[in-house]
DNA sequence: AACTATTTATAAGA
DNA sequence: TTCTTATAAATAGTT
């Protein structure tokens, strides 16, 4: 563009096109300048001249980052295919398996059995029928652990309540507490169904008398303690 | 740069800004090309106008994606890293979501018990034994549904039977053809199970014999069909 | 979108 | 690389 027109085709002259390729490449970042403070606009030119070095001009405010991240939600291009379709597959296979087992999960509830054939449902009212058993035989268990744990708190309250008895013989004084039946509770919780529950000894608790409280300050607080029996 | 010159700050009023962006745009993508002829090197200019509108040069033998690519590699700079975690994090919850899903159903087929408190224990057996008596009506249904069919198809050969004996009595004559008993496989399908199979009448089959089959050519396709009783 | 006076970019030479 | 400078190209303001 100066001291005579040139074709615009490679340039052959390998130190030429090198110099013309710095001198350009000012030309095309400070106009992108300009065009930025001008416009407002943001620009990135990126460049890798023919000896593999690379170049970058950006406007000031924005990165190159976020320039990658517009260009591909405005294109729809994907330049990440590798990567990003091979999660995407697993996105797609995971989000399909929870899909199948959701529907495993309503068959099982008895829901979605429209499509299933004979012998599906029959193996399906089997293992139902199994689990059944196996769940009803842990609740059992699950109660036999709690009714163990009850007891030796029965029995713990029972240590309590002779020792306080004991020191009421060692005074030899007319108690000023009550002896109340607490064990109500229990029969309304398990309706006397293991035999166990009702051979159990009836268990009794402390009610304390709102007067002279100073009596118990002596012992321990442990003692003191309501016994939560079925927490 | 005509007819006087420029300050190069933002341009106010907005026809203008938008006019000089354009102009500046054509400019600035011309330069471009020519330096990616004239050079050998490869170009890569992203725009976006203060309107949001997105503007792409690249030169041609590239795609943006290799540029991408190459950049990243040039500037260590990790473009992708935003998605990617998002898209790691997707699968991470999906996974989550997953084993609880396998852990509900190993719970419903009996297994995994172990922490799970009393009450839940209680409503897993409840809904399990739900469960259980809707996949049994289902089953019978099904069940229901499989004898109406075959009920309809033994009507059927009942009716091609009582064709068949119709045309030997209209016939007068010896018959050659033998008269086999061909219920044997009802039985041993449904072992007696709903009464009215046990109580249906036996089927006959026709055998055709060997020699003489122009004797039946007379006879329309349909009832040389063998049927498939409980296709 | 076209025009054109003027500014800007730059090819070739130093 | 940088400077110079003649000249090509780009473009601001106008139509």
């Amino acid at each position: 563009m100066a001291r005579g027109k040139i074709q615009i085709k490679k340039i052959e002259n390998s130190t030429n096109r090198q110099v013309t390729y710095s001198k350009r490449r000012n030309g095309l970042f400070k106009k992108a300048n300009e065009l930025t403070v001008l416009c407002d606009a943001k620009v990135s030119i990126i460049m890798v001249s023919c000896t593999e070095k690379l170049h970058e001009y950006i406007s000031p405010s924005v990165t190159t980052k976020q320039f990658f991240d517009q260009y591909q939600k405005a294109s729809g291009i994907d330049l990440w295919s590798s990567h990003y379709e091979k999660m995407q597959e697993e996105l797609r296979q995971l989000t399909e398996v929870n899909t199948n087992l959701r529907r495993q999960i309503r068959q099982r509830l008895g829901d979605c059995l429209e499509n299933e054939g004979f012998e599906d449902l029959l193996d399906l009212e089997k293992e139902s029928q199994e689990a059944v058993c196996i769940i009803r035989e842990r609740k059992l268990k699950v109660i036999g652990n709690k009714l163990e744990t009850c007891k030796k708190k029965v029995r713990s309250a029972q240590d309590v309540y002779k020792k306080l008895m004991h020191e009421f013989d060692i005074r030899g004084e007319d108690p000023q507490y009550g002896i109340i039946d607490d064990v109500g509770e229990y029969e309304a919780m398990y309706g006397g169904y293991p035999p166990h529950i009702a051979a159990a000894p009836r268990i009794l608790a402390l009610r304390l008398q709102p007067n002279h409280p100073t009596n118990l300050h002596a012992a321990s607080a442990s003692d003191l303690t309501t016994y939560a029996l079925l927490g």
